[in-house]
DNA sequence: GTGAAAGCGCTAACAT
DNA sequence: ATGTTAGCGCTTTCAC
């Protein structure tokens, strides 16, 4: 009996040639769907290629063709939460759907720490992927430098804070801040405060902006007592909120820059026994399927997920592909979902 | 102007052989840390890496090598949810985290319908990876045919439903589920349901398993009144719990296979007016972080994570290896972990 | 339409 | 300790 943990020897393109009595130049075109090849021919290469099941090595392909047909998906977050992040699931989901009927693998690559970032950099720059996708971008995330820097064509999901030249897409956190905002302004509210997300994230950076920008526009003072930081969690709303009003009881209205803080915000406002929306006017942003569990339903601005992930890849493979100039970037309008009462 | 959007051509091996003055083989030695390299040629070779900024192409060297350094963890999951299960999470950080200060690779793989776990497969077949691990086997996968038929190392994350000759990773679920339940018959009760999991994963049929054991072994019949099928999901839990509550209102404890479905059957409870633990005792499974956050802290039976990732890439790497004889599988063992009042 | 031949960049005997 | 040589399995001109 042979050693079974050794691996099978696989069949080659020069099996399948001699099988099916053509040369390997030959059973390539057939394999990559060149037109110049009979129908005889191309008849017996895929028989051959049935009977051995036949599997192209990428690597000696590769080597060639200087392409993987891979993508990474890269998940740059220190903190374990980005899993349970429901962005975080759409994108990859929304990525994976857009790539489902083409031939492109995606894999998903995390960098918890500065050593995963180094690993996954030298993942990229050694050429396991045509190109990168990098979400959750904090300031000080060297992947970018790195992989901009090796060549490796990029595209940031989230606008990245110095306006440097790699693609990025993002949605439009600061207009669709400044609507939130305005709705509020625009249903006769005057103390209105903000939840923010994480300053050093750009995505609270941005929306902090926007409600600034709104109030200004509006005439309205921006009062350091009415805004308070929170995380993009929950438990960070419930605890912003309880400091808003602590500082600031006179509040009427809240604009919560994402929805999972929203129902932090909630629970805090209910604890506090403020009444929704008759008392303080909440609304939301980001994550359209959350404001909905809300009771009662939150309005909120919704992240257009949809036009999101495909951009994405779309912007990706134009790079990859070596058309067009300089790389490009995209802004994805937002929109107010009105729900409830509110 | 060169065309900016082409890859520059990387350095090559014989390029940094050149600049340092010596062959293309000491190169490789000094790259591939070979003790049979003099000093000042090491010396040499690494200025010369360093000054061309040199990075092997992974392609040239796993056409030779036939390993590539990295390995893939599948998630199998059909549904969205995985990403949020926490359980998922530990695994993924517990197995990169093992990783880590190894030169291998971890890419996850999700297949979420059947197109994605061809393509998975095919990933695999065509020599991407030297292994996989693979989480959440439902009774149907034909992902561990596909893999095992490739010759592809295979570890499954959870017992596989039919006892085939596949390499897996489990918790004692069957036995930790008997301590639950014994723990719940010694201190005197006599009512016991259990919430189970989904029928269609192993880990909710060994569990129900243990709970309908440990009853048989104490002289308890087993109710089907008294058992009620969750989700692994909190409100699946609830919904499960009002089932029994309706069904058999004289229940006076609970064993419930997973804490996040403990969660909602603790809502449910309280709900109805029951109280925990002097009229109804629960005890749950699976996510000690979970129970700890209940109120009150719920005692539960704890998944042995910290055991079981580092023995995935073991077994693993083991078969990779090629030592040893047929796949090797483990089950950690359980431990009933008391807290509360319960 | 098809085949012959030349590599892609690297490792691994085999010499020396 | 170092260099020479022969491929790994594939794509791709270039002839025919």
């Amino acid at each position: 009996m042979t050693d079974t943990s050794t691996r099978p020897a696989l069949p080659t393109l020069d099996e399948v040639a001699v099988l099916a009595g053509v040369s390997r130049a030959t059973v390539s075109r057939v394999i990559n769907d060149s037109p110049r090849v009979s129908p005889e021919a191309r008849e017996a290469v895929l028989s051959a290629v049935a009977e051995l099941r036949y599997v192209p090595n990428r690597m000696a392909r590769s080597l060639v063709t200087r392409r993987t047909d891979t993508i990474a998906l890269v998940l740059n977050e220190p903190n374990t939460q980005v899993f349970s992040d429901p962005f975080f699931a759409s994108i990859v989901r929304g990525v994976s759907a857009t790539l489902a009927d083409t031939d492109l693998n995606l894999v998903l690559l995390t960098a918890r720490d500065e050593r995963e970032q180094e690993k996954v950099g030298r993942y990229a720059r050694q050429g396991h992927v045509d190109g990168v996708i990098l979400m959750s971008v904090h300031s000080d995330d060297p992947l970018p430098d790195i992989l901009a820097a090796a060549g490796v064509p990029l595209v940031l999901c989230g606008r990245p804070f110095d306006d440097r030249a790699v693609a990025y897409v993002d949605a439009d956190n600061r207009g669709g801040a400044a609507v939130a905002t305005e709705h509020l302004v625009g249903t006769g509210h005057r103390q209105i405060a903000t939840v923010t997300g994480p300053l050093d994230m750009i995505a609270g950076v941005d929306r902090y902006a926007g409600y600034r920008e709104a109030l200004t526009a509006a005439g309205h003072p921006v009062r350091p007592e009415l805004v308070a930081e929170g995380d993009f969690t929950e438990a960070g709303g419930q605890r912003a909120m309880e400091e808003l009003l602590a500082r600031a009881p006179e509040l009427d209205a809240v604009f919560v820059a994402s929805d999972p803080m929203a129902v932090g915000v909630l629970r805090a406002l209910r604890a506090a026994g403020r009444r929704v929306p008759e008392d303080v006017a909440v609304v939301g942003f980001d994550d359209a399927a959350v404001a909905e569990t809300c009771d009662p339903p939150l309005t909120t601005v919704a992240q257009p997920l949809a036009d999101m992930t495909p951009l994405l890849t779309e912007l990706l493979l134009r790079q990859i592909e070596g058309v067009g100039g300089p790389a490009e970037s995209r802004v994805c309008r937002t929109h107010l979902v009105r729900r409830g009462s509110a």
